[in-house]
DNA sequence: GCTATATTCAAACAATCGTTTCAATCGAGC
DNA sequence: GCTCGATTGAAACGATTGTTTGAATATAGC
C-alpha cells in the first residue's frame, strides 16, 4: 500500500473522469478502481461534487504555480522579457503535464476542457477564480512586452490562446507535445504582434470589415 | 401547435443540453419541456443517444453549409481570396449563430464544446467526420492564400483557430459577437502569416527554443 | 363509415445512482 | 491492555434513470 485511501481515490477519479466524464462516472466505479469502500468517498470528501473539486485543485494548483514560477524566473532574468518568453511560461507547463510518465497529463487536460464546458456549475466559477490570478499576471507581462497594445483586446486574445491551448491538448494524442507548444507560442506571438498597429510592422496588419 | 412533436423535442433537448449537460438532462425533463409524452423520444428517435446525435446534426449541417457557401462565394469572386476573407468564412457563420433571435446560438456552441470534450464516444467521431470535409476545404484555401506555408503546421494552426473559436464562443456572453469575430480573424491571420518564414516579413518571426 | 397505420398516453420495468446507517476493525495514547 | 477516536466494511435507503409495454387516440386511405 504505497498511497493513502484519499490519494488512491483521487487518482482513480481523475482517470475515470477523463475517460467517461463527471456525471456518468459512478462512485462505485471509482471506489472499485481505487480498491476502497464505497462510503470512503463521502467520508473523506463529503460528497461527489466535493471530490470533483478536489481532483481539480490538486493538479491546477501545481500547474498554475509552475506557470508563475517560470514567469518569475523570466522577469528576474530580464526586465521586460520577450513576448515568446512570456507565452512559453504560460504554454510550456501545460504541455509538460501531457508529457508525464503515462497519460495522466493528457487525461487531466481532457477533464479540464470538460470543466470549462460545464458553464453553470460552481466548478466553473471555482476554476475561473483560480485562473483569474494567473491570467492577470500574464496579461501584465504580455502588455509590457507589447507597448501600445489595447488592454481589453489583449484580454480577448488571451482567451483565444487559452482556447487554442486547451482544445489542442484535449484533442491531439500528442507524442510531440514540445513541438506543438513551440508552434503555439510562435503562432500566438505573431497573432498578438499583428494586431498592434501603433508601431507599424511592414503593413502586415490588414483589417476586414465583416458583412452584416 | 406550430411545430411537430419531433421538433419540439429537438428544441427542448438542445436548450436543456446546453444548460445542464447531456447526461444530467433526463428524458423526463425534455419531454416535459416539449409538452410531449415520455415515450415519444424512444418512439421518434430510438434512444437518448440517437436524440443527442440528432440535435447536433440539425445545427452542424446548417453551420458547415453556411461556411462552405461563404467560402465558395469568396472563391468565385477572387481566384485566391485574401487570408482574412477565408478565415472570415470560417469564423463568421459560427458567430452568426450566437446572434440569433434568442440565445439559441450561444447555447449550441456550449453543447458543441461539450461534445468535443467527450473524447471517447461515437458522438465525437461523428462530429469529427462531419468536420473533416469542411476542414480540408478551408485548409486548402488557406494554403493557397499563404504560399510557402508548411502543410502539417498549417493543419495544427487550424486546430488552434478552432479551439480559440469554440472556447471563446462557449465562454463569453458576447453581445458583441461581431467585434470578437473580427478580432479573432485578425489574430488568426497574423498568427498564420507570422509563421511563414519563406517570404520574410520585417523580422517579425522569432523562434524560441523551448527548454527540455 | 370503416379500417389500418401512426402517434400518444399512463404505467410499470429493471437498473443504477448518491447517500446514509451502523457495526466491525484498526491504531495510537495513556 | 485498554480505551477512544479514526477509518473501513457491508447493506440498505429513497430517488431517479432509460426503456418497454399495451391500451387509447388520432389520422389517413379507400
Amino acid at each position: 500500500m504505497a498511497q493513502s485511501t484519499c490519494d488512491r481515490i483521487l487518482d482513480a477519479a481523475e482517470r475515470l473522469f477523463a475517460e467517461e466524464g463527471f456525471h456518468v462516472t459512478s462512485l462505485r466505479q471509482i471506489t472499485q478502481a481505487a480498491e476502497a469502500n464505497l462510503a470512503a468517498v463521502n467520508y473523506h470528501f463529503g460528497s461527489k461534487q466535493a471530490l470533483i473539486l478536489a481532483v481539480f485543485r490538486r493538479r491546477l494548483d501545481a500547474l498554475n504555480q509552475a506557470r508563475l514560477e517560470r514567469l518569475e524566473a523570466a522577469l528576474d532574468a530580464e526586465q521586460t522579457p520577450a513576448l515568446e518568453v512570456v507565452l512559453d511560461a504560460f504554454v510550456y507547463p501545460a504541455m509538460a503535464f501531457t508529457h508525464g510518465s503515462d497519460d495522466e497529463g493528457h487525461r487531466f487536460m481532457r477533464i479540464l476542457m470538460r470543466a470549462f464546458a460545464d458553464q453553470n456549475d460552481q466548478l466553473h466559477r471555482a476554476l475561473s477564480a483560480e485562473y483569474a490570478h494567473v491570467m492577470r499576471r500574464f496579461a501584465d507581462a504580455i502588455a509590457a512586452a507589447l507597448p501600445g497594445a489595447d488592454t481589453t483586446q489583449l484580454r480577448r486574445q488571451l482567451d483565444f490562446i487559452v482556447g487554442a491551448l486547451t482544445y489542442t491538448m484535449a484533442e491531439s494524442h500528442l507524442k510531440d507535445a514540445r513541438s506543438i507548444a513551440s508552434d503555439l507560442v510562435q503562432f500566438a506571438a505573431a497573432g498578438l504582434r499583428g494586431t498592434v498597429d501603433s508601431r507599424s510592422h511592414s503593413g502586415a496588419t490588414r483589417t476586414l470589415e465583416i458583412a452584416p
